[in-house]
RNA sequence: UGGGGUGUCGCCAAGUGGUUAAGGCACCGGACUUUGACUCCGGCAUCGCAGGUUCGAAUCCUGCCACCCCAGCCA
């Protein structure tokens, strides 16, 4: 897997040049999610780099939760955030929560307040809003800006002590009301929220630090060299930079900003994800069509895929749109070396082999894989009556066609060749059933005289075991659903999932939850985690397997 | 109309004044094939636009244009 050849990238440039001058001697990187949401295939993104810089560079990436909002946050979602970054590989060198440091976090408010650098500021929600002027216009400063120092600290520590109702002050740096950067037009630092009761810290605060007083501080305290974060925060650097010139911070850790990930036929924000589960059109957050990484963990797709995909998209600062078809050939890559091979039919038509004995059971012996001969064999059963698929068959074709049609012969994969002789049709005219002879000499050897050209799979109809096979495709129609205000319940795809009855052979009826095997010549499927739990034998198709002849067909039309 | 960013093949992305402008995905040919899979061979760009500097520019300068982000007591 193309996962050996290092990446390279901006930020891994301006790491080596710090390394190569000295400026740090070990790199310390850091994850730093919100707990308020799953993670999903953008935060993949964020994780693959961070913790694979520490990891390529002999430094340590720690795992932060950024848990100063109370009221979106929850403890569920530490847990399945903490699942997640392990099962994709990674293990971090420290777990940490902002709330860790929030008696540090008030102490450095207090350094900035009596530095004449902060103020309790008494003005409204909607008054602070007028007051910051607009993108065009300088603001105004607040009537509170120039309070005393110790009038100051008195009334942040009464803030603290719970004294004043939520959104009756906050606590602002003293910056720039006239900066056209809106982020230092006196940035609130501290909020109040009495009635909240935080996952970590419970109701020993009542006060609040906002992400951009936190943030620095937290990566200084940690000894992060590099801070990663996307591009969004761009104009948020000058106030990162601001505050730790003015505190007296351990160290000031370098932000580097890069363009998030957004894939094509998907959603990435937590707001639209949200929508998605409670408006019903998934089944969950781990619902296999989910960008999450519970959704592509439960759909099949392998950690290393996921990094590997990671790698290949690469960091830079540009905003684009990356094709499924990136994230596909991902999954494929890695499945076709790993995953073993089996037959199933998916859409069963039965196919009688006149000349073959009835009651009789052969057992032939299959490769697991075309190329790998350590993966070894499995059984397969053949009787006279099997199931082939439905899209195998046609009463006649062009040449072109290299399946079975009437008085044409195809071989059964890993067993015999066989000749159609006879369609049978119900009174609808639809075919119920397909009466064929083969040819007993055709084992492991081409027939003498004649070229078979196709090749079909099978599954017996008496040793085959009947299985539910989830088909899954992209949820959404249109390649950019979060373009245009559409309800996002309009740009669904409806055959984001196609359930179908199939007959597996009977080696993948006791697959391990979560096994994945390559169906020949349908694609890579997984037995479903949730479903063999409640004892059924359930298969998602993780991807199909490319389609030449589904491209060549679709042209002929 | 303020500020911050970004523009290299359909998508992602190397490139850091002198290279035939990497590579991956996709696509198009062809070979091989008991998976129309895999694999293999071959094809596939003058760098947003316009000027300028230079012996030489995707790389430097100037001016345009397009797109993204910012007016939460969210992160």
């Amino acid at each position: 897997m193309s996962e050996q050849s290092k990446p390279t990238n901006f930020i891994r440039q301006i790491i080596e040049a710090d390394l190569a001058s000295g400026k740090h001697k070990k790199i310390h990187t850091r994850f730093p999610p919100e707990p308020n949401g799953y993670l999903h295939i953008g935060h993949a993104k964020s994780i693959v780099l961070n913790f694979g810089i520490a990891e390529d560079y002999g430094g340590e990436c720690n795992l932060r939760f950024d848990d100063t909002n109370p009221h979106k946050e929850d403890v569920e979602y530490v847990e399945a955030i903490k699942e997640d970054v392990r099962w994709l590989g990674y293990q971090w060198s420290g777990l940490y929560y902002a709330s860790d440091y929030f008696e540090q976090l008030y102490q450095f408010a207090v350094e900035l307040i009596e530095k004449g650098l902060a103020y309790v500021c008494d003005l409204t929600p909607e008054q602070v809003r007028e007051y910051r002027g607009t993108l065009t216009e300088p603001g105004r400063e607040s009537p509170y800006r120039n309070r005393s120092v110790e009038e100051n600290l008195d009334l942040f520590r009464r803030m603290r002590a719970g004294e004043f109702p939520d959104g009756s002050r906050t606590l602002r740096a003293k910056i720039d009301m006239a900066s056209p950067n809106m982020n230092m037009r006196d940035p609130t630092l501290y909020r109040i929220r009495r009635g909240a009761i935080h996952h970590q810290t419970g109701d020993e605060w009542c006060i609040y630090p906002m992400y951009d007083f936190t943030h620095p501080i937290s990566d200084a305290l940690e000894g992060i060299t590099h801070s990663l974060c996307t591009l969004e925060f761009e104009d948020h650097r000058p106030l990162y930079d601001w505050v730790l010139d003015h505190i007296s911070a351990p160290c000031h850790p370098r932000q580097i900003e890069f363009a998030r990930l957004n894939l094509e036929y998907t959603v990435m924000s937590k707001r639209k994800l949200t929508q998605l589960v409670e408006e019903g059109h998934v089944e969950g957050w781990d619902d296999p069509r989910m960008p999450t990484i519970a959704g592509l963990r439960r759909r099949g797709y392998t950690p290393a895929a996921i990094r590997d995909f990671c790698n290949r998209i690469g960091v830079t600062k540009v905003d684009g749109t990356v094709e499924m078809g990136v994230l596909e050939a991902s999954i494929r890559e890695d499945l076709d070396r790993t995953a073993p091979r089996r037959m199933a039919v998916l859409d069963p038509l039965k196919v009688v082999i006149i000349n073959y004995p009835e009651g009789k059971v052969e057992t032939l012996e299959a490769p697991n894989h075309p190329k790998d001969d350590a993966m070894g064999s499995r059984r397969l059963k053949l009787t006279r009556e099997i199931y082939i698929d439905r899209a195998d068959f046609r009463e006649s074709a062009n040449k072109k066609y290299k399946r079975l049609v009437l008085g044409g012969e195809v071989r059964l994969r890993n067993a015999y060749t066989i000749i159609c002789d006879e369609a049978v049709k119900d009174d609808q005219g639809e075919i119920v059933e397909l009466r064929c002879h083969y040819d007993p000499d055709t084992l492991g050897r081409n027939p003498e005289g004649r070229k078979v050209r196709g090749v079909i799979h099978w599954v017996s109809a008496s040793e085959g075991v009947p299985a539910e096979v989830r088909l899954y495709d992209r949820l959404f129609r249109v390649p950019n659903p979060a373009a245009g205000d559409a309800p996002l319940g309009e740009l669904l795809n409806p055959d984001s999932l196609q359930v179908v009855q199939a007959v597996v052979e009977p080696a993948v009826a006791d697959a391990a939850p979560g096994e994945r095997f390559q169906f020949e010549r349908e694609g890579y499927f997984c037995r479903d985690a949730v479903e063999a739990e409640r004892g059924r034998l359930v298969f998602n198709r993780i991807v199909t397997l490319r389609d030449s002849w589904a491209k060549l067909e679709g042209k002929q039309r």
